[in-house]
DNA sequence: TCAACCGTATTACTTGACTAATACGGTTCA
DNA sequence: TGAACCGTATTAGTCAAGTAATACGGTTGA
């Protein structure tokens, strides 16, 4: 049974995504595998101290991105194929860089520099992938 | 008399953060100069077909970036130094790569490895930085 | 079978972002 | 001075996101 224990209760952000976050570094460190049993909507809603219809949220999300099924009226279960962990890995990857930027926004610029090699840097691989070389 | 030609009329995002953004450009372009006057907020108000107070916020914006200067009943003026031209270009530079971030966040991460490039690279930045060094 | 679970759908409440309506006081210049 | 501008403040309307309240039907096992 997938455990909520160590789950983030005043993180920062939505619930809802949090719970998406979790589970997804559950899977992407392996210590969520497949077929493992995930906890009601309402045992994690109760454990959370939310709504069911938040974790519902959540959990329907993690079944759009392949993590889990889910069938009416019965339990639901971890989906976990090499696809689905290294999606997971990506997301999560993608969501720490979104974090480093958007704090780069507010934060008056102090790394410019930074900045412009991240961009120029990805023009070069734009530029490389047009030519068919690697490097 | 700084003018709203060319304007995005049909552009994304919130209406006073086109403003911003369009007097950011004209600023980090040359084509606004220092002592450059604004139009008032009724004029552009009544120009791009919305209310005063949406073009107060994004004047408002401005001046707290320090590019134009207001007094209460007088006319408004373009503030432009080094630093705030500096500013400027800085700020469309990190919007331009939130962008970019943000669609591949969307995408279904098909560049994982560019990420993981620039996250390493990030990182490498930093522990460079506290110890001190320049590379 | 039927009670106790399960997932699901519908609806409503709350909050913040964005914009508008309106009014107020300051500046300018004939 | 006073009309015509100006910037400013207050208040309200609109909309989407997040969450909650509630009810419905499906599954399971004694």
């Amino acid at each position: 049974m997938v455990s909520f224990v160590g789950f983030p209760l005043e993180g920062e952000g939505p619930i809802y995504l949090r719970i998406v976050r979790f589970i997804r570094a559950g899977v992407a460190a392996g210590t969520i595998v497949d077929g493992d049993e995930m906890p009601s909507r309402r045992v994690v809603s109760a454990t959370l101290g939310v709504n069911p219809n938040t974790v519902q949220k959540a959990y329907r999300m993690l079944e759009e991105e392949g993590l889990m099924v889910s069938r009416s009226g019965a339990k639901s279960f971890a989906a976990v194929t090499p696809e689905s962990m290294e999606a997971a890995r990506a997301r999560l990857q993608a969501e720490e860089i979104g974090r480093v930027v958007s704090a780069l926004r507010r934060s008056g610029m102090e790394k410019e520099d930074a900045m412009a090699l991240l961009s120029s840097l990805w023009d070069e691989d734009e530029q490389a992938e047009e030519r068919g070389e690697s490097e």
